[in-house]
DNA sequence: ATGAAAGCGCTAACAT
DNA sequence: ATGTTAGCGCTTTCAT
């Protein structure tokens, strides 16, 4: 490896001058930094990041603890953070959870002490039970997309959940739906049907717990076996006792409820309408195309970022914070008026 | 920030002591070891890892770069190769390239100065065009996903992308199809539908340029736009001359071709077949489930990661290789029997 | 404007 | 089994 004595030698000066050029600081001579610079393309020098780390106490590195990024919403999260944190010359070194709150927890730990200016963690299950602490030592620490009990004690940008859960129940409510059943991923999306129930009952509606059916994993897969075990309870009921829409806590599960709807011969929407939650890329193309709640995650992204950048910029302790960004309705096809009871 | 030192000194040894005590040595007593550990826990101490790394020359940490997260391709890649390097408590520093090659070249080399060691590259179009030099200074390179021509003096990991095409190519011939339309994001998958030609051409059929429509991006999006230009095409020939099949180079693609050809007025598959590729998971659930051609990008991230770890352990110059994996065709209900001409 | 010296926190190679 | 001495490659004083 080429260091920078190696290239102050050739160039005849000393580290420092190098280290001058190197980090374009003005106080060279025109000879000297043309010196340099020869030197440095002849040897192929490259700095040392790591040496630089050490030395200055800053790595130019985020940790971005999330997850899974094998979910359209955190990998457009990630995305978006890589992004902007590349345009400051910062690097993201990324963990997941997969939501396994040990795991969580281990790589927090060692994100931390891998020295990172700053420490991102996107809400995770697992991590709401045990919020990290914003300890003393540890790089600063910004959360983002946390759904339960947002800690008091940092800054964290989040979107409103439960609004979108209520804002879902209000569409439901103005086509007229009465009998609701919902499909999500629970424990972790609890808070999304509790934004439904409450746009429900301000019209007097309830959703009885056993029209709630667990879907755990947001994917395809387990919306359609959900759906399919509801669909099979709403068969045995009367007529007018059946469900006429169905919530479902994430797109990806809204996708599998909607077929597994048509594999019990119903149409969408004129049997039952879905709903989903977070707009992801599929959602507009799905046959219907689905109606779903918008989540701003490329906002939140953006507004995380900016938060990182006072924290690194400030230096330790980051002032408690809430941003709650607010989500959004889209009507398409998969949604409409309830059926006439009977 | 409390350093081995302040912990040394409390324990009442030395440095090296607790460098023994921390790295699980088994040369300290196990009177010290007490000691040194309840100094650790009173302090909070946890070990610099950029010292470390400034000392040892290893950082635990490998570089990859991608085009992007946002593709389900690529996360699920990401998501593997992130799971298994924390299984020997390796970090993972990500870049995503974006198909821009100056950016391209801008990232890997500034995750080259960071020290990782090692450094996955994972194929895009733009980085194709100058394949990274396996160049002396720097960590070993590994290469993956690379679909336009392999450089030669790299390992690298690979799908056979254009097997992908060609299986493609002998599902829709052996379901009888001659007339077949082709959206693709061009130049990037050119290979795919080199392999679909010879295929088809293994039975005497050509597909005209005028076939291949571009679908920049590889989303819903834009397959719909460019099935939307095909069919409008097609609309205009004698019907003994229309397209019976669309071979679309990615699943979410066809997801947009699929929808295009419905609102044609067109039925998939009984007027229009259409294949994809990748077998995203929203493929199994579209309407109809798509037949996709799919890539064993799991089991690539996986061997991917076995080179890294024998570069990392071998130090710098890595064995060039060529692995290449096969994909296999999914044929579920989005293609059939091609309509009787005319 | 450039040089010399000290030190960031750790590990490695000796010495004891 | 533990202590001592040198660095790793860079930045930061402080001289000159």
């Amino acid at each position: 490896m080429v260091t920078m004595a190696d290239v102050a030698k050739r160039a005849g000066v000393t580290k420092q001058t190098v280290s001058n050029v190197v980090r374009g600081r003005t106080v060279v001579s025109a000879g000297t930094r043309a010196k340099v610079e020869a030197a440095i393309d002849e040897l192929g020098y490259t700095p040392n990041l790591v040496a630089r780390g050490l030395s200055t106490g800053t790595t130019m590195t985020v940790g971005f603890v999330v997850p899974t990024v094998a979910n359209p919403f955190y990998s457009a999260v990630v995305e978006e953070v890589e992004a902007l944190l590349e345009t400051r010359g910062y690097h993201l070194l990324l963990a997941t959870t997969r939501g396994d709150g040990a795991r969580a927890r281990r790589q927090l730990a060692s994100l931390s002490s891998r020295s990172v200016d700053a420490l991102l963690v996107a809400g995770d299950f697992d991590l709401s039970e045990c919020p990290p602490a914003p300890e003393g030592h540890g790089p600063p620490l910004v959360l983002c997309a946390w759904e339960i009990d947002p800690p008091r004690t940092l800054p964290v940008v989040t979107i409103d959940f439960e609004r979108a859960g209520y804002l879902a129940g209000r569409h439901l409510r103005e086509l007229g739906h009465r009998r609701v059943t919902v499909v999500a991923d629970l424990p972790a999306h609890r808070v999304r049907v509790a934004g439904l129930r409450r746009a429900l009952a301000e019209d007097g509606v309830s959703v009885p717990d056993e029209w709630v059916f667990a879907a755990p994993g947001a994917t395809p897969e387990s919306g359609y076996e959900a759906a399919s075990r509801a669909l099979r309870d709403r068969a045995e009921r009367p007529a007018r006792d059946r469900t006429t829409a169905v919530f479902s806590s994430t797109d990806a599960t809204a996708l599998g409820v909607m077929e597994a709807v048509r594999h019990h011969g119903l149409r969408v929407p004129e049997d039952i309408s879905v709903i989903g939650v977070d707009d992801i890329p599929q959602a507009a193309h799905a046959h219907p195309p689905l109606t779903t709640v918008a989540l701003p995650k490329r906002r939140m992204a953006r507004e995380a970022t900016e938060l990182l950048w006072r924290a690194i910029a400030e230096g330790r302790p980051t002032a408690p914070s809430l941003t709650l960004l607010d989500p959004e309705v889209l009507a398409r096809a998969s949604s409409g008026p309830a059926a006439a009871a009977g």
